[in-house]
DNA sequence: CACATAAGTTTCTCCTGTAAACATGGAGGG
DNA sequence: CCCTCCATGTTTACAGGAGAAACTTATGTG
């Protein structure tokens, strides 16, 4: 398994002893049971997309009691901020990697971008719909806070190179994020609940459907 | 309360008949119990935005017992669909009231309806999020289905009436209605989740992001 | 080595959804 | 006019989940 930060990293390297002993069937202390029940609810939440989430069925794969969890979360959402919140950081991870720099133009990197934002929503619909809905509350949590707007900064430095290249229009930053956040969410989410396969909507609707929104973004009429 | 459809009004006339003997604290047939669980449900859902919908809950409320919903509602689902739905008739009815006849352009009424769909949303946070969440799967309700492709075609009227008289470019329109929609959707989820006022963005980043969008869709450049 | 503590486990209470069995009262047939 | 059926209630029961509290076991430190 990846890790997405140096926090739980660190934690991992922090209880790589107390796992030698782990030779035993059961040994009572797991070693890094937090990054485990994560990696475990990760798992889970890539095979069923609709799962409705349990502590408890976590706890059972894992192989530990169904109290033990809450050694290591306060509470269910807890956990489930956490799993939001590395979520946005793959999906940044996943953004930036797919602006090549050898693209022809920043709307070539804008359309890219958001390509990749609404794949890795239809490769990951439960871990995508859980960093949008409000199990995952951005206002309790600092560090999910963070990782989000880390992750739409991802957008909004695109747009403002874009402006100062001459690609965008003049138009107020802000309202050029908002839509552009608003179109890509909105095309992930169609994406995700099959509305944009088997209604009046032609073969490849999302590039399509990007060129709009661009074609209302860029200087080159 | 008002009724939202035929079927609902029906139901409510063919029962008024038993409601005659209420004079008694707890008469044992309710009258129109499925009707009042919805009505219930509604109020519920518009009075905490952020709800976590108990069946049981609701039967409280509305002074039944527990397990008196399910003569009327195979289960919590059913319920949550028919809420849904519900949702979707007003929605459609509200984007079609704003579209005022004496608005001077397509583009108008575009933004109108688009205006219409945002605030609904905003006013119904918590139906909102019912209607696009997995809750309500419109995969089974075809009544639901069909309310939600009926909203969805308002939508998509205007994008032809506008192309037909010249207002909007003469792109697939299954790409423009994927672009608005998703665009009306995105903007919607992100004023609910309260995305849009603390940022980077403007003070009316909802209109400003509707233009930008139209900018692209239309011809006057 | 003793022991404080972190990290497990068991047990308990309260809640939910849902099924099954029971109760009631209004409507329609004899 | 009464009797009986059935829609619509209620009570009771059960399987699960969230979370708290009390108990247990390794482990690292004075």
């Amino acid at each position: 398994m990846e890790y997405d930060d140096l926090a739980s990293m660190k934690v991992s390297c922090v209880n790589m002893v107390s796992r030698m002993s782990e030779t035993k069937d059961h040994p009572y202390h797991h070693g890094d049971l937090r990054r485990t029940l994560i990696d475990t609810a990760l798992a889970m939440l890539a095979a069923d997309q609709n799962w409705t989430f349990t502590l408890r069925e976590v706890a059972r794969r894992t192989g530990v009691s169904h109290a033990a969890p809450y050694k290591h979360f306060r509470d269910r959402e807890e956990l489930l901020r956490e799993l939001a919140r590395i979520g946005f950081v793959r999906l940044g991870k996943a953004m930036t990697e797919a602006m090549c720099p050898d693209l022809p133009s920043t709307r070539a990197h804008f359309m890219a971008a958001a390509q990749a934002c609404i794949e890795f929503a239809c490769q990951n619909p439960g871990l995508y719909r859980l960093m949008f809905s409000s199990d995952a509350d951005k206002t309790i949590d600092p560090q999910l806070h963070d990782a989000a707007k880390s992750t739409f900064g991802i957008l909004l430095d695109l747009l403002e190179r874009g402006q100062r290249d001459g690609s965008f229009r003049p138009v107020a930053v802000s309202a050029m994020a908002a839509a552009s956040w608003a179109q890509v969410h909105g095309l992930a989410m169609l994406a995700i609940n099959g509305q944009l396969l088997d209604e009046k909507v032609g073969p490849a609707p999302v590039p399509a459907a990007l060129d709009v929104l661009l074609d209302g973004m860029c200087c080159t009429d």
